[in-house]
DNA sequence: GCCGGCTTGTGAACGCATGCACGAGCGGAA
DNA sequence: TTCCGCTCGTGCATGCGTTCACAAGCCGGC
């Protein structure tokens, strides 16, 4: 009895909607107007009971014996998550990865325009990346403020990744994404999300040493982890 | 009964493991020798019964009444991770995002140096990134070769990507690190894992927008192929 | 109008991960 | 030596997520 919203969506779920949302607009632009479970699956990487199950959480969308109308349900799933409308991000270091992510179109053209990016180095402060120019941190509140930002990115090298989160927090930002290898501290109100690229690496090298020392007395077991 | 080594350990483990090989590494920088289940979880932001069956994985290094010596839990979990040497990695791309994660110094001092970055753009080709060179896409398998290279990344844009991916596995690549948003078709023996930044930000945005619209029911059944 | 083929939505079983609770074992104090 | 406090290692229960399997339901053909 999946109700069309309100409802908690497991948190599996969520990561996977956003794949699915992708998918689903490529088959748009395709020019196919309906899609099965199984070929979603499919293209997904997935199990067609999997898919069926998230997409119920949205509410009875899919039609038996037919499938999915395509684009009723990116508008489906686009509103579940939240992306009839923008979400302006504002990133916190100019550094390396501050400017890879201000020059990537992605972020825009899916929603989540960069509202600004501050630095605390005086010698950045000023500089253009792409069409946007690096500000002062004490700009943050205003970017914040006038920009109507709820997310931000930290992309501070990691002693400073604290301050940072503090000077969003403090700017009113709820949400936050970090880069920098620590673990944040803010208030219960405020969700974050870490990304730790060299984790990604490191559970790689797991796996491929894994596959290299084959050793000891039990049948080596083929741990295939492919996604 | 956890054996010594050489067993299989949860997915779930694996990925907490880095994290914990980070922290440790910091305890020990401050001049700390022991630590218990109990601190190493409250840094780490996960439960003390969790840290402490995590590290019966990798076999019974603690000690009773007294903790983990962080130097030889160091050691373990380096060994276990396969960090006891480095771990070249070969990047495709040299955009926004592969001229960023080349330039980043996190990336060697934690063992993964860069052992070449290629490109298929010939104005890019030559150009200098820090200390390496971009190099041309046809050289991806000699720089695997002859650097022992195991790890690609892969950071072109999304159409490119299995092109990217299909020359590192030919090239005898065997574990890929994906940041293009497309699920990646390769051989069993080859695994991929995929960090997608935007779907980060949806499922930030998923919680944010859930927290600004606490009322349950309220959705109006718009049909979105309302003609 | 009815039938047969397809695909959804979901109950139920299974498997993995988490967290509790406690026995086992170590170190230090008396 | 003996006892006490502390912390590990882990059996077990609980909960979440995945997968199977199938009835319900729709469409097109006849
Ligand atoms: N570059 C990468 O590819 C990469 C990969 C993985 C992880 N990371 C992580 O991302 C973070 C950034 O990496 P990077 O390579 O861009 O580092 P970087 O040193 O190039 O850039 C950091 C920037 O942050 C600014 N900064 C420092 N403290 C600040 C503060 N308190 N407020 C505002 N700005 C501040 C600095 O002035 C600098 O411009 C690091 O934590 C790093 O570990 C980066
Ligand atoms: N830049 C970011 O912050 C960011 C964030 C999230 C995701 N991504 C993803 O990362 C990928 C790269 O992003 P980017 O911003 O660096 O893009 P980019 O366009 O700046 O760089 C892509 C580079 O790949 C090269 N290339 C294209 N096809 C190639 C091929 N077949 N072989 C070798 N090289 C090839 C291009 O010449 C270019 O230099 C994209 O898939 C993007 O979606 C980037």
């Amino acid at each position: 009895m999946a109700m069309s919203s309100g409802r908690r969506i497991p948190e599996a779920t969520v990561a996977r909607l956003p794949e699915y949302l992708r998918l689903l607009t490529e088959t748009l632009d395709a020019g196919i107007s309906n899609v099965s479970s199984d070929e979603l699956a499919d293209m997904a990487g997935v199990n067609a009971a999997k898919v069926r199950k998230d997409l119920s959480y949205l509410g009875t969308y899919g039609v038996r014996g037919v499938g999915y109308e395509v684009e009723y349900l990116i508008y489906q799933v686009r509103r579940e998550l939240g992306l009839d409308h923008d979400w302006p991000v504002v990133i916190v270091g100019a550094g390396n990865l501050g400017q890879a992510l201000a020059g990537y179109g992605g972020f825009r053209s899916r929603g989540y325009p960069v509202a600004g990016i501050v630095d605390i180095d005086p010698a950045k402060v000023g500089t253009m990346l792409g069409d946007i120019e690096v500000r002062s941190v004490d700009e943050l509140g205003d970017i914040v403020a006038s920009g109507a930002v709820s997310i931000g990115v930290v992309a501070t090298s990691a002693i400073s990744a604290q301050d940072a989160a503090d000077k969003l927090v403090a700017a009113g930002v709820t949400s936050i994404l970090n880069f920098a290898p620590v673990l944040l501290n803010v208030p219960p109100t405020v969700t974050v999300r870490k990304v730790d690229l060299a984790v990604e690496l490191q559970i790689l090298s797991y796996y491929e040493q894994r596959r290299a020392e084959p050793p000891a007395s039990h049948h080596a077991r083929r741990s295939g982890t492919a996604s």
